[in-house]
DNA sequence: CGTCTGACGCACG
DNA sequence: GCGTGCGCCAGAC
């Protein structure tokens, strides 16, 4: 596959990417957010899509990218497919405290961190 | 260039 | 609360 694309001039682009990777750092240990919750904080609310295709990319970064803390808007854990393993995503948020059942996160609504609203 | 696909989300019933 | 249909945007054919 290829390496990367975006040396094209997508300005824009890279500056989504950005914005999606930066935020995704940011979340807290034992926490998770959702790709709706992260294209809308930075100012592409219909971009959620795009958020998941960066999630995809998120293993060429250099630094690490929580992106098991990122799931759909309802808690599942649509990605679990992406971590080399189908159950991968579930044991790292396992591991950090997050009970899952039916590859949906336990008590989602609390564990929710919203990028905009939270962020101090 | 037309179509399909997808780590999504919303409206509707 | 759940299934279905549609819009969205970028990539792959």
């Amino acid at each position: 596959m290829k390496k990367i694309s975006w040396n094209q001039p997508k300005e824009k682009n890279e500056d989504f990417f950005s914005r999606v990777y930066d935020i995704a750092r940011m979340i807290p240990y034992g926490r998770v957010t959702s790709y709706g919750a992260i294209a809308r904080c930075i100012g592409s609310p219909q971009g959620a899509r795009m958020v998941g295709w960066a999630m995809n990319q998120a293993n060429s970064q250099r630094d690490f990218i929580p992106a098991h803390r990122v799931v759909n808007r309802t808690g599942m854990l649509s990605g679990k497919h992406h971590f080399g393993g189908p159950r991968v995503m579930q044991e790292l948020l396992e591991s950090e405290g997050i009970g899952i059942e039916d590859d949906r996160v336990v008590n989602f609504r609390s564990l929710f961190w919203d990028p905009c609203s939270e962020l101090i």
